[in-house]
DNA sequence: GTCTATAGAAGGATAGAC
DNA sequence: GTCTATCCTTCTATAGAC
């Protein structure tokens, strides 16, 4: 593979993913990628032969991004609420600048679920109790946590932080009428988040 | 109009709703509708000259449906924690007999944002704080409920409902592998999301 | 009001020259 | 590796008979 094709194949890739995110696997055109890529259409072809095969190329490489970025959590040496905290922040910064994403993996999966069975060995909710558990046995006990609600409580978390993006122009539009905007909404929900989660779980 | 006429235009509409659902705008495809409703595709166009049309009449009747579903809430002769114990259980009933709704919407409304132009003379969210607040004045005083951070809270209480359903192929599937099926998680939010949020707020 | 047939356009994909 | 030209299918939409 020369340098060339490097370049170019990246700058597909990149221009796939705009397109892709913009208006999904459904909407996006093959001519539209071309265009943002700067390259004619059957170049496309020539690298990625189907435009499934590109979309998929694309899913896969951003669902890793996003994944990668939530790893170190567990790694990180700090207390129970840190980690909450560090969650929202982390999660929400990377959400600022991936505004589209939630939207855009939940349709799609939910579109075609099959994307799904690669996602789920990646995606270890069981493991992450354990080891939550295991980091934070002690801290615990000052909360309501246990194994079986273990779900709801994940689902909460994400939601929270997700949701104003899935839903992003719905909430823009209605946080205008409140004479706030999207941005300023964000930045204080990192802490509004933490400290919403931290004292519904508290005993 | 005759009969005749209804119970055709009523079909088609039926069909439709279906399949824009499932497969969003981009991915529908007006011979499926056809199909479904059991007649021809050019009965389509005579009913509804465009896609177009067709799917913004779909879009329309489908969020009156849910408004309307809601506006009882702040009717309801109820104290404050059991308005929010009301909303939770009659949102997400609604949403488990319209899984795919929240997806569908949000979705939608991403790729083609002037469709909020007319659905935001519907949600009045200052009016619902003025009304909200008004109702339970001396109430309020017992949790941490202010102007400022209303939408924090109303985005929140949103997020916790419909999410689940939005993230459907993911949530489901996380969850079999903890041996739970999503009806069950489900059945159980009602009530979880209620304490969860009446914990969070409470001084 | 409903159907058949078909126009007309768009989009994904390939062949072949350079 | 990149481009032009073009094929082939699919899909929306319309014309016209009944």
């Amino acid at each position: 593979m020369t340098e060339n094709d490097k370049q170019t194949e990246s700058r597909i890739l990149e221009a796939a993913s705009e397109v892709f995110l913009e208006k999904g696997m459904d909407g996006a055109r093959m001519q539209d990628i071309a265009d943002r890529a700067g390259i004619n259409k059957s170049l496309l072809h020539y690298y990625y032969r189907t435009k499934d095969h590109l979309f998929n190329t694309v899913f896969e490489k951003t669902v890793n991004q996003m994944l990668m970025r939530f790893a170190p959590v567990l790694d990180q040496d700090l207390t129970f609420e840190e980690k909450i905290r560090f969650f929202f922040h982390e999660h929400i910064d990377f959400l600022m600048n991936n505004r589209r994403l939630p939207s855009f993996l939940l349709n799609e999966i939910n579109r075609n679920p099959e994307r799904m069975t690669k996602l789920m060995e990646k995606i270890e909710v069981h493991k992450l109790w354990d080891t939550l558990h295991a980091q934070h046995k002690k801290e615990l006990n000052a909360y309501n946590i246990n194994r079986e609600d273990f779900p709801q409580i994940m689902v909460s978390v994400a939601a929270l932080s997700l949701f104003p993006f899935a839903g992003f122009e719905i909430v823009s539009r209605i946080l205008e009428k409140h004479g706030t905007g999207f941005d300023e909404f964000i930045e204080k929900r990192k802490d509004f988040a933490t400290q919403f989660v931290i004292k519904a779980l508290k005993k």
